[in-house]
DNA sequence: CAGTATTTCTATGTATACATTAGAATACCG
DNA sequence: CGGTATTCTAATGTATACATAGAAATACTG
């Protein structure tokens, strides 16, 4: 009945993007009256945020412990880039079946404009989200879009995005024209096999820099 | 803190239920208070189970109308099964990868009962969903196995299961013994197949009885 | 009579007070 | 001194009272 702008969505995004900042951290624990205070609201609304941030798996009962930001181990990172090839992949797949002409284009347009910010980490890192919402979007399925949104939203846990770091995006860029060649090009096998490439190099980055010896 | 045995977790299952046994049918309004009278409780575990379940998608807020059961309308329903191929398919690739042994002959033991249960349309029901979740736990993937859940719990917004119909479970049994078997084999590949024509076939049995002349 | 403004009513959003429980601290007993 | 029982505390679970917004109903005006 009424929806918007209603206090338990403020509190759910400042939560959010107060973890996707690394302000609260994984394995910290979150209190509601401690948010409460923070955000100058009662309770309420602040235990409807985390109820749905315990749903997407950003917050979890740690137990003997109470509620904390979801800490990664190696073998749940290595999960969590499983499932993000087999969605993402999937995403690509569809995009090339069912995007229309303009969201096609959209993508195309997305990564010429992706080589003119070339230097600029933030906006890449900015620009790549919202490549990667362009491509999910075009698959138009809404349950897969679900699930990307919450895989997604975990990733944040394991630090802010490689796009920051100018080695891989300059790879990245390369292989997003491949991603979105492909599905210019209506080849869902390719436009699979491409996604499915790309998280692999972002999966191989990231656990370099995550667990550089190899140990947990 | 406090986790189990809550009012939360309990208005949650009954309403969860109440969905599956259609007590609540697609497209009905879903009251706060209501519910509350029915559970004799307060409204705000309600409230925490309503939540959970409109991020699982079996409760929507209908604008203009307010919150309702979900209703699937026949592109929903499409996007719904192409999701769960992916997933169950994945789910087996994965089992024949990663499962331990351990899980692997539960699986073949519960084949075998399964041809014993032959025209008791409720135990066979309840133990495709035993079958289907041991698959899933046999993945060892926590993350996929959140979206299966949250999958398959929207499939019941389509009426009761499909192994209540004699036709279907004899079927249904044969693809069930050939998934065991390509995990029993270790091939990733055909137990990704099988599983993926399993869904297809019950989604075509599905299909058939929804829309029956096709329309929408 | 039609259309619009106003009022009322209902359901949800929000705040707060109270209950309960798990963990910590302490005191008691062996 | 060590271990266990008890009390205390802090955090969440739960109930309820109040605020607000949106829809329906009614009354008013042209």
């Amino acid at each position: 009945m009424l929806r918007h702008g209603s206090r338990s969505e403020h509190a759910y995004r400042c939560l959010r993007d107060a973890i996707h900042e690394s302000q609260f951290k994984p394995g910290e624990r979150v209190m509601e009256v401690e948010v409460a205070e923070w955000l100058k609201l009662s309770r309420t609304p602040v235990r409807d945020a985390i109820r749905r941030l315990e749903n997407e798996g950003m917050l979890v009962h740690e137990p003997r412990i109470g509620l904390v930001v979801a800490t990664l181990d190696r073998q749940a990172v290595m999960e969590l880039y499983v499932m993000r090839e087999v969605l993402e992949g999937t995403a690509a797949r569809l995009c090339a079946r069912h995007a229309s002409d303009m969201e096609v284009q959209d993508l195309i347009d997305l990564v010429a404009r992706e080589r003119e910010l070339e230097g600029d980490h933030n906006a890449l890192a900015d620009h790549n989200r919202r490549f990667h919402d362009a491509i999910h979007r075009g698959a138009h399925n809404r349950y897969l879009e679900k699930s990307l949104a919450a895989v997604n939203d975990s990733m944040w846990l394991l630090g802010r995005p490689l796009m920051l770091l100018p080695e891989r995006a300059k790879t990245a860029l390369m292989e997003h024209a491949k991603l979105a060649d492909a599905i210019r090009r209506r080849d869902p096998d390719k436009a699979e096999e491409a996604a499915r490439n790309h998280v692999n190099a972002a999966q191989r980055e990231r656990l370099k820099r995550l667990f550089p010896s190899g140990n947990s």
